[in-house]
DNA sequence: CCCAAGCGGTTGTAAAATGCAAGCAGTCAC
DNA sequence: GTGACTGCTTGCATTTTACAACCGCTTGGG
């Protein structure tokens, strides 16, 4: 609610009071590569987040500015989510660190053969292949 | 202590129940970029981590395999804690977590300017300079 | 018009993580 | 031997998380 004093003015740590913890950065991840818009479809990830967090960190990321939150036109109590360029920015760091723990966590070996092309093409694409899909984001979310 | 089912095989979730919180990447950063590698010199973040929970994350990461503790020649019960190339190739992440803050969160202005000439060198040195000091970081931390 | 299904959350409560201050045994230089 | 320094540990209050149930409102189908 009421803006904090950081803990420090480091810009590392001033990221992560917005998303350093266990769930922000997969809330974003949902909306940046699953398409989920609304929040039963957020409630749905393979990690089983709880609904309270989930509007919790919806709300400060509203807070923050990585999201804005409208309605859907056709369900008059219908939220949708859409990411801002504040938080189309941060793709980058996403993908990076989904291709950190697929090169350097072993548990990422059971990852599912679709997910994992997924993956690799992800990687293999390279920044080039971020910006594409930061266009396609902007081109949905943004306007 | 036992290693305990991840919440999903998705890899940004594998990376982010090792380092998705809000103190182990500050752990990392120090490491890093202050040159620090003593429990009281980790201590004396400007972020103020208490001991127990910097004992904690320090034991965590040794048992993910991003850091060695050793004992140091000229003293006997002092440890020095040691990257290792599992979280060398963290670097671009920490460092594009940096760039972000300091490009989108507006208390990033806060910062003192010999900090901020730090930062803005780190990024406009770009992913070669990145590559110069994880070298560095390996002659130093690795053997 | 009614009702089941879908919507974005809230609420209550127990368990876990965090923050804070103090303390502790071993080591070292003098 | 003593005073400063080492890497932690302990106890306790506060905060955050997790889990499950529930809620009022909206909508489409019959």
């Amino acid at each position: 609610m009421s803006p904090t004093e950081p803990r420090s003015y480091c810009p590392i740590n001033l990221s992560l009071e917005i998303f350093g913890d266990a769930w922000t950065l997969l809330v974003l991840r949902d909306l940046m590569f699953s398409g989920k818009r609304h929040f039963r479809e957020l409630l749905q990830s393979d990690e089983r987040i709880s609904s309270n967090i989930l509007a919790d960190r919806l709300a400060r990321l509203v807070e923050h500015g990585l999201l804005t939150r409208s309605g859907d036109p056709t369900h008059r109590q219908k939220a949708i989510y859409s990411l801002t360029e504040k938080a189309i920015q941060l793709l980058p760091v996403v993908v990076q660190i989904g291709a950190w723990g697929s090169r350097w966590v072993p548990d990422a070996r059971k990852l599912d053969a679709a997910a994992r092309r997924f993956v690799r093409q992800l990687q293999e694409g390279g920044p080039r292949l971020w910006a594409r899909r930061m266009d396609e984001l902007r081109a949905v979310h943004l306007r």
